[in-house]
RNA sequence: GCCUGGGUGGCGGAAUUGGUAGACGCAACGGACUUAAAAUCCGUCGGCUUAACGGCCGUGCCGGUUCGAUUCCGGCCCUAGGCACCA
């Protein structure tokens, strides 16, 4: 290996030399050894989407952060990379360039990697894995089968976005305000029978596991709690007059069942269907419910509205007839379908009643028993409950157990827990997915393909097609030797991120699913990723991993022992609106931005045609607002190293991220200059190490000795226990700032000034692996940096004699004084009330009180 | 609409358990070097005020708790992410 004692940083060259070296000696190959402890730290494996952005960037410089940091303190580390390389963009670029959604894959698995290596993360290649290959994805049929046999797995009914000009279903995300995004046709709602895995099986496990979680941030503890959404209540059931039929409803209100006034039905409810048939004004309303949108936010978001059914319910407590109406807001997939309404207590059903004229009837009163107002709005506190017959004066408690009671004890109501969480709708109606492995003869019996037949592998000739076009996949075998028909649906893309994390563990393992060698690595020790999967992701790995240890495939009960969720890396749009309310966006490359003397952005303006363009807000970098900075052009001219210290640097890994170029610019300018600082270093001292004696130095190389130890104490906290790397590399500038400023070329000096440089060198090589590296051989070590430890702390260098302290009169300062480490409390305040600034505030003022912080401040109280 | 975050100088951010608001960096401005530019180096840098020491105001807005609040509590505004077929 070469030396670099150039003048010059050249990134290119160290960085390309280094990297070449640890791919030839396999550095960041992981075994397992059941004697040293292990660290197993992952990033949330990317979609190989053909380049990465700087989300990808900044993820995986985080997770190579700590990776390097937990090697240099002696954990045995493995750090894995894959490809979650099944979905929908891969099927757009085969109908847009006719290319096979394999080959665009490879391809793009190929340029991401080159551009991962290019980065200098520290991978263990060996252990790589893409979802779409046969050796990976047999084993999730096989492990699918395993769960039909538990009964975890069924098929039902569910809604899709159905477009019936091109007669396919749509993702959400092809839906553009209505319409399919290829055929521009209105979107229908439409049910089709699909594969449900039982996710609410495991709904209890799943929320109480949260709190053994003790290193997830709360934020996500919080919303997945909210998302699976227990609640207890009441299950009961109205009959219907004039009908032999009974609609079932759940509440978790029962103390305001003498406050119902109408009941709701989604417009999928069986009850909907039955009275559309024979009522156009009905069918009409539910056919207009077909053109919603199928997604929660755009259901909540739209006017509520609804039509009578013209059927009543009969009411279980005191007989009266209620109105059954069918409401474009009720949810078929929450519940039982059917909602009892109390407009009285609860604002939807307040705003419903006030626009179709229904009784508004308060049950529960206010504090002081009195009926509360109901005119402008729903009182929605708990209270004791009026005009509810017997149960009158009963509190919120007393009244829920005593109407469950009653309507137990009658057969009308049973209590329930009830969850918002609904099952895993698995099925996916796609070409460029795993097969979902199972078959149906003639008459539609469902029969599981038998393990010997896997893996059930998807057909090289589609070309985004679904599978159902494809006749000789389609036909089968089955096992009485007639032909059937195989399942066309492929898997949502989330069943093959469920468990990836744990096949790196044995990636290589051609007869299991995974051995043994995933209990010395799982679980993850720490897992990073975006926010943006809080819910989805991490619940349905989490219901996974649950379902392998039952299976006796794991021994842990949960899959991520740490998690930290990265923010987003966000940039400024800009845009032109094109009319009917589109914009079209354009690249921060095609635009030039005019800012004022102070550095604001006041206007843009496209190179192309040099006319204006607006300036939109700051949001993530995505395909869509096309606002994303190409990482590989800031490679090409800063090199890595700038790329990863600017991203670890410009903000706290859990804080969004605002893209700004010039920053870049300053985290190279200290790379440089750290490289020509240590350069010069090294000329003066000509490679000869030199010794001190500790106990002699003056007190300026002794606070220059301090300093150093004092960030080494700093850094190891803020990597270590904070995951803060912007303050980790704040105190690492501060140091090298402090280390230029002495420059003087005795012994002493230029010996205590290498013991800073090396600590420099070790501190920030887990950020900057390359530059370190290479400084690290220009200080004359023949070590290898890899292999050397974590700096420690010498507690003898921390000793100092005094320290400042703040001085504050009635909380405000007024000076900042300087007390020796062992100062009493009476000292504290005689030197405080000494000082002249303080003795103008304190002058004809009674001193009422002297609070005494010690080694922070002391606060004098006084008055007149 | 619901759930969860965030709001501090011109900008990114710091202040770790309620104890010095603005560390570190960017931009800007002034100066040195240079034929010139770039690069580099030195200095200034929240607002108002003061000859200076210093003082007053200031962490989205309104209110509260406290000797002391960017930090805790209540209400409001703005903003980002998620909302089950983008991954």
């Amino acid at each position: 290996m070469q030396d670099f004692l150039t003048e010059r940083y050249d990134p290119d060259l160290i960085e390309k030399a280094f990297q070449s070296d640890w791919e030839a000696r396999g550095a960041y190959r992981a075994t397992e050894d059941p004697n040293r402890e292990k660290f197993y730290c992952l990033c949330m494996f990317p979609y190989p989407s053909g380049r990465l952005h700087m989300g990808h960037v900044r993820n995986y410089t985080i997770g190579d952060v700590i990776a390097r940091f937990q090697r240099m303190n002696g954990k045995n580390v493995m750090q894995p990379m894959g490809w979650d390389a099944f979905g929908l963009p891969a099927e757009n670029a085969a109908i847009e360039n006719g290319v096979h959604p394999a080959k665009w894959t490879d391809q793009n698995i190929a340029y991401m990697r080159s551009q991962l290596e290019r980065l200098g993360f520290g991978y263990d290649w060996q252990r790589e894995l893409a979802t779409c290959k046969t050796e990976y994805y047999r084993w999730e049929q096989w492990f699918f089968l395993r769960l039909y046999e538990k009964g975890l797995v069924y098929r039902s009914t569910a809604t899709v976005n159905w477009d019936p000009v091109d007669e396919t279903v749509l993702a959400n995300e092809q839906v553009i305000d209505g319409r399919g995004w290829r055929s521009g046709a209105l979107v229908e709602r439409k049910e089709i029978p699909q594969w449900f895995l039982k996710i609410t099986a495991y709904a209890e496990e799943l929320l109480n596991e949260l709190d053994n979680l003790e290193d997830w941030p709360d934020a996500v503890k919080t919303m997945q709690r909210n998302w699976i959404g227990r609640s207890e209540g009441l299950e009961l059931k109205f009959a219907l007059i004039g009908l032999d039929d009974s609609l079932e409803v759940f509440t978790t209100r029962p103390d305001t069942l003498y406050g119902v006034s109408f009941m709701a039905v989604a417009p999928e409810h069986p009850l909907a269907l039955s009275v559309a048939a024979a009522d156009d004004t009905v069918a009409e309303f539910l056919n207009e419910c077909k053109l919603q949108s199928t997604t929660e936010a755009a259901l909540e978001k739209m006017e509520k509205k609804g039509i009578p059914l013209g059927v009543n319910a009969r009411h279980p407590l005191t007989d009266e007839p209620i109105p059954v109406y069918v409401a474009n807001f009720v949810l078929m997939s929450y519940g039982t379908g059917a909602v009892m309404a109390v407009p009285a207590h609860d604002q939807r059903d307040w705003d419903f009643a006030k626009k179709y004229d229904l009784p508004i009837r308060p049950v529960i009163s206010c504090g002081n028993g009195e009926i509360p107002d109901i005119s402008k709005r729903a009182y929605v506190e708990k209270g004791n409950l009026v005009q509810s017959d017997v149960h009158s004066g009963l509190d919120f408690e007393d009244a829920c157990e005593s109407i469950i009671q009653l309507m137990e004890s009658n057969g009308t109501g049973v209590r329930r827990v009830q969850y918002r969480l609904r099952d895993w709708l698995v099925s996916r109606q796609r070409y460029w997915g795993c097969p979902i492995p199972v078959m149906y003869s003639e008459d539609g019996t469902e029969i599981p393909v038998s393990d010997d037949m896997l893996p059930v592998a998807l057909p090289d000739d589609g070309q985004g097609t679904p599978l159902s076009n494809i006749k000789e996949f389609v036909e089968a075998v089955l096992p009485d030797g007639t032909v059937g028909r195989r399942e066309t649906d492929t898997f949502d893309t989330f069943f093959e991120s469920s468990w990836y994390f744990s096949r790196f563990c044995s990636p290589d393992q051609a007869n299991m699913m995974l051995d043994d060698r995933v209990n010395y690595w799982m679980p993850v020790d720490i897992y990073i990723g975006g926010v943006e999967h809080a819910v989805l992701h991490l619940l349905y790995a989490r219901f996974f991993h649950k379902t392998m240890r039952d299976a006796g495939l794991v021994s842990s009960d949960e899959p991520f022992k740490k998690l930290l969720t990265q923010g987003m890396v966000c940039k400024e749009t800009y845009y032109r609106e094109m009319g009917n309310s589109r914009r079209k966006y354009f690249s921060p490359e095609e635009v030039e931005i005019k800012t004022d003397s102070k550095g604001v952005a006041l206007s843009g303006v496209l190179k192309a045609d040099g006319r204006e363009v607006d300036i939109g807000p700051i949001e993530k970098m995505s395909k869509s607002k096309n606002n994303g900075v190409d990482p590989q052009a800031l490679i090409e001219k800063y090199g890595a190293d700038t790329v990863r210290l600017y991203t670890m640097f410009a903000a706290p890994p859990e804080q969004t991220l605002e893209w700004s170029d010039t920053a870049v610019e300053g985290s190279f300018r200290f790379l440089k200059s750290l490289w020509r600082m240590v350069f010069e270093h090294a000329k003066s001292t000509n490679q000869n190490k030199r010794t001190y004696k500790k106990d002699e130095l003056d007190p300026v190389l002794g606070e220059l000795r301090r300093h150093i130890h004092r960030t080494i104490v700093k850094v190891t906290d803020d990597i270590g226990r904070r995951y803060k790397f912007n303050t980790a590399i704040a105190a690492v500038m501060e140091l090298v700032n402090h280390l230029s400023s002495v420059n003087a070329d005795d012994n002493d000096t230029l010996a205590i000034k290498q013991e800073g440089f090396e600590t420099v060198c070790k501190l920030i090589a887990p950020v900057v692996p390359h530059i370190a590296a290479a400084i690290w051989r220009n200080l004359g070590s023949q070590e290898d940096l890899l292999l050397v430890g974590w700096p420690e702390a010498d507690q003898k260098a921390l000793v100092t004699s005094e320290i400042n302290i703040v001085v504050q009169v009635n909380g405000r300062k007024r000076a900042i004084i300087s007390v020796p480490v062992d100062a009493t409390k009476e000292v504290y305040e005689s030197m405080a009330l000494e000082d002249g600034n303080v003795k103008r505030f304190t002058k004809d003022q009674t001193i009422r009180r002297m609070i005494v912080v010690p080694s922070k401040l002391v606060n004098i109280v006084v008055s007149d």
